[in-house]
DNA sequence: TCTGGGGTCCTAGGACCC
DNA sequence: TCTGGGGTCCTAGGACCC
């Protein structure tokens, strides 16, 4: 029997939950991403002004001053998503979560897939205030296209048939930026071009996409997702630095953050890297494997200093930091004779006096030098790892 | 789109072995 | 060993996604 596969997409997600929540805004221009410089989403009225996704901030400011900016809320946002995917679940438990708003689910054994489809969209809608676009299809690949076709609040259908010969191949789910590029300098435009394509020239990530784009179904709905692999934490700076006191901390900082990540989702790190990238995009990183499972910024800034210095280049301007943990294992698994070596504990009483009074108010020295004309905050220096 | 942040997966090629 | 063939494992970095 032939699989049916149905995709559905929030429209303009993070933008509609604001509006769900804060309805005075519904109509208007709006768009969120004030806290970090660059619009993360819009709503279509902001779209229709010709705004774009990565639009820095100050330049909405400037030349769009009837437009609403908006700070992102992440975790009110996974409340939705929730919500939302709980409403697909209603009809089957074949549903794979793809992102905070979009899903995968199959609807194969379900009578009648076009009836379920559109009563998903109609309860979330009812249920959550905000709107979504669902596309069916045989394939993965196909359903992804189909919701795409029409939004917001769109339903298209490629279960009969389709209508993508003509589609560029570019806008195809899987063909990116490298692609493309290969695929236009052999003329091969649009979806009928690539399909007309000997399979056994093409690479095997685009030979799924071959045969997907054919109703021929390779990639599986998976309802069942793995462990999360790696936690990051990079920021750029406001404009481009050479410092290296100033560069050094922005990457503590960093290091801190992520740790705090670890440590709420209750995870030790097998592994870490870290870059600084300069002005020209150049990723100048590190790879660096620990002797036992960590998520204490002291001990991980001890490791990851001594890289530093061996990488930082004077006279070179750089323009961001990051760190990602890596091999993540479930925190404290490994034997308590190594507590007191990594700080563990110490790491539960910081996080406890954080909580109750507020993030950010013990910071390890070097991180926080930048800071100490805020506001009183206890200053933890650089321990030693033994 | 002079370019933000957080992820996952794939693959070429080096290291090592018989 | 100036030098074959084949296999596995691992990793860095590229490519892609939202």
């Amino acid at each position: 029997m032939t699989s049916i596969i149905l995709h559905m997409d929030g429209d303009a997600f993070f933008v509609a939950c604001e509006i769900s929540l804060q309805p005075q805004y519904r109509g208007l221009p709006v768009v969120t991403g004030a806290e970090r410089s660059i619009i993360t989403a819009l709503s279509y009225e902001a779209k229709a002004l010709g705004l774009t996704r990565t639009m820095p901030v100050y330049q909405v400011k400037k030349q769009f001053p009837q437009v609403t900016i908006l700070s992102s809320n992440y975790d009110t946002y996974l409340i939705f998503s929730k919500r939302m995917f709980a409403i697909v679940r209603r009809y089957t438990d074949h549903v794979e979560e793809y992102s905070i708003d979009e899903c995968f689910a199959d609807l194969s054994h379900v009578t009648d897939p076009e009836v379920v489809a559109l009563q998903i969209q109609k309860d979330i809608e009812r249920e959550l205030g905000i709107t979504v676009s669902i596309g069916l299809g045989p394939t993965k690949v196909l359903a992804k296209i189909a919701s795409k076709q029409r939004k917001p609040k769109g339903f298209t259908s490629f279960l009969k048939e389709t209508n993508i010969l003509n589609m560029p191949i570019r806008k195809v789910w899987g063909i990116g930026r490298s692609a493309s590029a290969e695929l236009t300098g052999a003329s091969i435009i649009t979806v009928k071009d690539f399909l007309a394509q000997n399979r056994a020239y093409l690479s095997k990530p685009h030979q799924t996409i071959w045969y997907e784009l054919q109703g021929i179904k390779v990639l599986p709905v998976e309802s069942t997702s793995d462990p999360q692999q790696s936690l990051a934490h990079t920021r750029s700076f406001l404009y481009p630095l050479k410092d290296k006191e100033k560069i050094w901390s922005e990457l503590v900082k960093n290091i801190e953050a992520v740790c705090l990540k670890a440590r709420k989702g209750d995870f030790d790190a097998q592994e870490a890297s870290f870059f600084i990238k300069t002005k020209g995009f150049e990723y100048i990183s590190a790879h660096i494997v620990f002797d036992t499972p960590l998520s204490d910024p002291i001990a991980i800034t001890y490791f990851v200093k001594q890289r530093f210095d061996m990488l930082f280049q004077k006279n070179m301007l750089y323009r961001a930091t990051g760190i990602t943990l890596q091999k993540l294992v479930p925190r404290n698994s490994v034997a308590s004779l190594f507590e007191i070596r990594t700080n563990s504990k110490l790491f539960d009483v910081i996080d406890k006096i954080s909580h109750k009074h507020g993030e950010g108010i013990i910071k390890m020295a070097s991180s926080a030098k930048q800071d100490l004309d805020k506001r009183p905050m206890a200053i933890l220096s650089l321990g030693t790892v033994s």
